[in-house]
RNA sequence: GGAGGGGUACCAAAGCGGUCAAAUGGGGCGGGCUGUAAACCCGUUGACUUCGGUCUUCGAAGGUUCGAAUCCUUCCCCCUCCA
């Protein structure tokens, strides 16, 4: 087996391969070009797709070339995958917006001085946008019956609940596969990684390719990721894990990692660092909970760098063991004249901690706010200079969650 | 096109004239236990409140009634069966 695919199934990213045998021979022979699209719906890439972008990370480490799609015709359209509904669709400005942000992950993780493995970007509208009707169904849509189009789940189920799926949106996997087909002709990509949902919309490129031009590509899935707890990785109480500081600080994503399951500690570890497989085996027996650290610092400084991951270490440590207030935290500032005098629940909703009144009186009956470590009683407290040190205080609501309130 | 059944909070699902801001379960959140874990136990889960209440909510819009999630009318959507 060829090492890279080696590493690729050791590490738990392997799900489906249209041929493996074959695959693992021409990897074993050449360096290749391989491609994953991602999909340009939200400003960034939740962690949810970082398995995706793990495997590019891999391939390009055995200077295999990842080519990212990011898919500016195919988000036009909107993939029925998985999807109960029609998703909304999104204005050209918004994708075209959504790309360029969504890039600046790719270069934190594919990252390279090897101008050979720098990762490519291509944008699907560019052959899509061009798109001659007659032609395309002449060349490309004859290849396709829709009987056989009807036979996949992702088509399937959407008529067996009678969710109207739209033509417009029918027409999802003829264009993913004619993606494919344009990347082996304009790019010689000979591989098509995806989530397992992707399967028979690569599938659909394998063949394609394969009738049109008589060549061999191929479709390699990475499994669903659920968590230990069977929920859908990606995604917490407070909303999506994101790839990007703007929309999520360094230090909540390290906190993400460190509250990892027990269970999936291990699993992830070989997923999300790059700590070797050997390496992982030395240190699987240790403390979990050390082992939670190291995920959360590979993570972290993975996509954030090392100071803000050690940063976002030394605030946890702070905050979690000695009790004090690390300088991670989020701060939120307020003027003195507000800042003094002000009822704890005001005080609350200006951490944005909370959303409303109701909430925080709520909260205040189950002891699940602190004002310096100091669980609050009273929902009519009423906090002045006194509450403060230095002009600042810690307000806290639950275990995990804490604030510094600034006064200024 | 015809005949039935249904749309209730984040989800599932009860309620079928007042005692309904709406049972119950799941999920979420908080607390306890722990290890910032899991499991378990307890609390909580529309908004505002001077804690007396007030306001908005049961597919949509109207109507009956002192009073509607509950009854009537119209409309929209979904499901099952027949054509």
């Amino acid at each position: 087996m060829n090492k890279f695919l080696n590493e690729f199934i050791d590490r738990g990213f392997f799900y489906q391969c249209t041929n493996k045998e074959e695959l693992s021979n021409i990897l074993d022979k050449k360096k290749i070009n391989a491609y994953i699209g991602f999909d340009s719906t939200a400003p960034s890439l939740h962690v949810g797709s970082l398995l995706q972008i793990m495997c590019l990370r891999l391939l390009q480490r055995y200077r295999h070339r990842p080519i990212v799609l990011l898919g500016g015709g195919t988000t036009r359209i909107g993939d029925p995958s998985g999807k109960e509904k029609t998703r909304k669709i999104l204005s050209e400005e918004e994708i075209e917006s959504n790309i360029k942000n969504i890039k600046k992950v790719f270069n934190i993780f594919l990252k390279t001085d090897n101008p050979n493995l720098k990762p490519i970007f291509v944008n699907n509208f560019e052959w899509l946008g061009k798109l001659n009707y007659i032609n395309f169904l002449r060349e490309v849509g004859k290849h396709f019956t829709i009987n056989k189009m009807l036979s996949f789940d992702s088509i399937k189920l959407r008529l067996e609940r009678e969710q109207s799926l739209s033509y417009m949106e029918f027409n999802y996997m003829i264009l993913q596969a004619y993606d494919f087909l344009e990347l082996n002709k304009k790019k010689n990509c000979l591989l098509q990684i995806g989530g397992s949902d992707q399967w028979g919309n690569i599938v659909n490129g394998v063949e394609l390719i394969k009738r049109h031009t008589g060549k061999q590509v191929f479709g390699l899935t990475t499994p669903l990721i659920t968590l230990a707890s069977g929920t859908k990785m990606g995604k917490t109480e407070e909303g999506a894990v994101w790839l990007d500081p703007k929309l999520l600080s360094a230090y909540d994503y390290w906190q993400f990692w460190r509250n990892t399951d027990d269970n999936d500690v291990i699993r992830f570890i070989k997923m999300y660092t790059d700590k070797s497989i050997d390496e992982i085996e030395n240190i699987k027996n240790q403390n979990i909970n050390e082992l939670k650290i190291i995920l959360a610092n590979e993570a972290t400084a993975m996509l954030h760098g090392k100071t803000a991951s050690l940063n976002a270490e030394k605030t946890a440590k702070e905050t979690f063991i000695d009790g004090i207030a690390g300088k991670d935290l989020p701060v939120i500032n307020l003027k003195k004249k507000q800042g003094n005098k002000i009822s704890i629940l005001d005080l609350v909703l200006a951490s944005k901690l909370l959303k409303s009144k109701g909430e925080v009186r709520r909260a205040i009956k189950n002891n699940g706010i602190k004002i310096n470590d100091t669980i609050v009683l009273d929902d009519k407290l009423i906090i002045d200079f006194n509450q403060y040190d230095k002009n600042s205080c810690k307000l806290s609501f639950g275990k995990k969650k804490h604030v510094v309130i600034k006064l200024f």
